[in-house]
DNA sequence: GTTCAATATATGTTATAACATTTAATGTTG
DNA sequence: CAACATTAAATGTTATAACATATATTGAAC
């Protein structure tokens, strides 16, 4: 669907600003489909994304920084997000023996369990970006990553 | 540059699954830049948007709801959004005379003004995307609006 | 006109990003 | 070894999205 009747403005300076007006508007929707998601497992994006990055790691331990890293938001609010993990006793964090400034995040078995849960949802995830072609998604990636620089 | 070498992960279970990741990560690239723009004039990118929004409409107010159409996320916090940009003397509210549920959201001169100073900065926000052509920026919208369905 | 449903928006709450600051630990230099 | 610089993460703060709820107003039905 078009984007100029989706957000009901007729036109844009060009198409520069369109792409950055629809890169928004597209991002949004697809967070808001992964979202729903995973809300039936009581988690959000960012808190799943963490449990795959230390499911990545398994059985080693990853710090706060390495967790940073590997985020896809610059400035994340890491440790919070592993606090909240924790609570919910899908991580745990242990002082780092040879670096008393790190911490060591370890994901549980609980954490483990509920990523192989969440991964049957794999192909509903999919299903919502297959409205491309595997070439179009393909190209799409492309000009992203080209757009990046 | 490869968003695999960006956020130092090898492999992703498919190409779908890429793009997914490669549209949040994009936004967020490209938000960081605009909101670093932005930050100069004391704004944030959700209350620019509503400022241009409001200009569009001017000298006709806005409701709350009109401006919810309008942004680009689902379910964003007008109400309070406004609330600010108030505070910042760049919008007034208004009750609706003919219907006492609605306000009147307006833009002032002074936001006027200020989004008279930003448009000044349209060539730097159109360059971060200039790593594209102008055919393949078309290109990508189409491709957008098309996974969106 | 009255009753009830729908609507508009303000407000409450949680999670998060982003930026800044603080504090303690480690590394470097002399 | 001491002094200082750097680093890691926790914490403070503001703004926002998203979802829920509350409250007042308007619209619809009878």
């Amino acid at each position: 669907m078009r984007l100029e009747d989706e957000i009901k403005q007729e036109s844009f300076r060009n198409e520069f600003h369109k792409l950055a007006v629809n890169l928004i508007y597209t991002h949004s929707w697809l967070v808001s489909k992964i979202q729903a998601i995973l809300s039936e497992f009581d988690i959000t994006p960012q808190q799943f994304n963490i449990l795959r990055i230390l499911r990545g790691q398994h059985p080693s331990p990853a710090s706060i920084t390495l967790l940073k890293e590997r985020m896809l938001d610059k400035m994340s609010d890491a440790s919070r997000l592993v606090d909240r993990l924790i609570q919910k006793g899908l991580v745990e964090r242990k002082v780092c023996t040879s670096d008393r400034r790190k911490v060591d995040v370890i994901i549980t078995d609980k954490g483990l369990k509920l990523l192989e849960e969440i991964d049957k949802t794999n192909e509903e995830t999919d299903s919502y970006l297959k409205n491309l072609t595997l070439n179009e998604a393909k190209k799409l990636n492309e000009l992203l990553d080209k757009l990046r620089g």
